[in-house]
DNA sequence: TTTGAACCTCCAGTGGCTAGAGCATGTATC
DNA sequence: GATACATGCTCTAGCCACTGGAGGTTCAAA
């Protein structure tokens, strides 16, 4: 029986963090002790830690509940388990062309500051002017 | 003059965005009409442009407020922007790298998966155990 | 004057945690 | 059995950078 904190340890997880996956279900209720603390199976520490690993490869939380669906029933096809990896696939790829565009002008910004006064900073000066910009890097944040 | 939509409409931001900068100090209190209505002047259009361009950057909100004060500050040495900028380099790359080992991971997964049922997924297997994979991959997010 | 699009304020919610207050429990040592 | 104290508990609020909606007001064109 493993008490919160060493499931948190074993996991690599913060001991509020697992609570929090129990509050929103992702996470089952564990059994308790009669003074109420949370006692934990290897069966929970194979879901969080599947839950973590998940979470390290980037899916989001509600992705991650439907791959332990899936993995909770073994007979249905193996399909949409591969059908979420891929989309996960896909869009690690565009972020990454994303950012890729984003490295190039950075560099450039900083490659052509001369280290004045900021009156004739290249930095300020591409931040204040789009039109000054190679890519187009239309959305924000992602 | 302009009205807030049209700000908006320029800059490609939304106009509740453009409250909530005000809100937090980041946009200058606009002129009112009598009614009560925001009116904005060409030096609002470019702060904002400056901040939408710094955001699709990547920027935090606190960095560019660092960056548009010492873009007010035409006399400070460029070293700081300069500096703010690096930084925000850094940490592109940082990210790009951390993408690039989790694609690799989720391909690798993804070209494994032979289609059969869950109880036998390949991209299954590899969420429940971590030692299958190549790398890494300890921090979450970023 | 009337319409209706655009504006206003205020509040709540997003994802995925994280931190802290204030108290209860569990375990090791004496 | 008493004591110390690390760890646990619940509950609430905060982080970032917005986004959406309710419910009401103003502006400009027809």
């Amino acid at each position: 029986m493993l008490t919160i904190g060493n499931l948190a340890k074993m996991t690599g997880t913060k001991v509020q963090t697992i609570r929090y996956y129990e509050q929103i279900g992702l996470m089952p209720e564990p059994g308790r002790t009669e003074g109420g603390q949370r006692r934990y199976t290897d069966t929970e520490l194979d879901r969080l830690s599947f839950i973590r690993h998940s979470r390290q490869l980037g899916f989001s939380l509600d992705a991650i509940r439907e791959l332990l669906d899936l993995s909770d029933h073994p007979d249905r096809p193996c399909r949409e388990a591969d059908g979420i990896a891929r989309r996960q696939l896909k869009q690690v790829e565009r972020r990454m062309a994303r950012l890729e565009a984003l490295r190039a002008e950075l560099q450039r910004m900083v490659h052509e500051c001369s280290g004045g006064s900021t009156a004739d900073c290249r930095v300020l000066e591409v931040l204040r002017d789009h039109s000054e910009c190679l890519t187009d890097h239309e959305e924000i944040g992602a």
